[in-house]
DNA sequence: AATCTTTATTGTAATATTGCAATATAGAAT
DNA sequence: ATTCTATATTGCAATATTACAATAAAGATT
């Protein structure tokens, strides 16, 4: 076989997997992170911060795109790329009720 | 190619990575939560609990206590994993940063 | 219109991941 | 010591990802 089972798991898991996966790429955490660090949110400056050729860069910026954490806005023939807050809060929270039910929990089995 | 170039990027980079890439997969995601539900932390029931192969279990929890995701500990023949805090303390840290860095910003330009 | 600039798509090779049957390992129980 | 129970490892097939050269698409500039 080889093919994730995602039928199998809920939607909330799926897509916290699928965010997840989208951010387990060093180029994409790079790319989160220049879009940060810039203030305009001029894309195609990526190419040249990024050792990577440009149709991969397109291609992870597509990745980022369908999972939810970035957004581009067409500016005549360049792009404008941006973080999505509603993403990134969804994995912030998501952490956090982890960590919150560890500490009610005191889980120390390990 | 096809290989990741890992050696272009920032350790932390890379470990943020590590940390999502291990979480990039909705089974891995439902190993988490079910060792969050359960108070002890029995292992192997996570076997009875997912639709998938032991093989395929104890692959999984490889893979998230090699990105440190979970601690295992050996009791008897029987192995004890639990949630490894540190490890999502500094992922809700992470998007936390992030999300700050939006509003003091107040980016918006998509 | 011809050209430039910017981004996307296609095709393809290299590599990695997923899933599991079969098997191995190792401690527990008889 | 033999058997049982729990987990890991190996080997392999199916599938997915990564990277990029070549090319396409589409608006901007001349």
């Amino acid at each position: 076989m080889g093919a994730t089972k995602t039928e199998h798991f809920t939607t909330k898991q799926n897509s916290i997997a699928t965010i997840a996966k989208a951010l387990g790429h060093p180029a994409r955490v790079a790319i989160l992170e220049y879009l940060m660090k810039v203030d305009s949110c001029i894309c195609g400056d990526i190419v040249n911060e990024l050792p990577l050729a440009q149709p991969t860069i397109s291609q992870h910026l597509k990745e980022l795109k369908n999972a939810g954490l970035i957004k581009g806005n067409i500016e005549g023939n360049a792009i404008c790329y941006c973080v999505d807050e509603k993403t990134i809060s969804t994995m912030q929270k998501y952490f956090e009720a982890i960590n919150q039910k560890i500490e009610i929990k005191k889980l120390k089995c390990c």
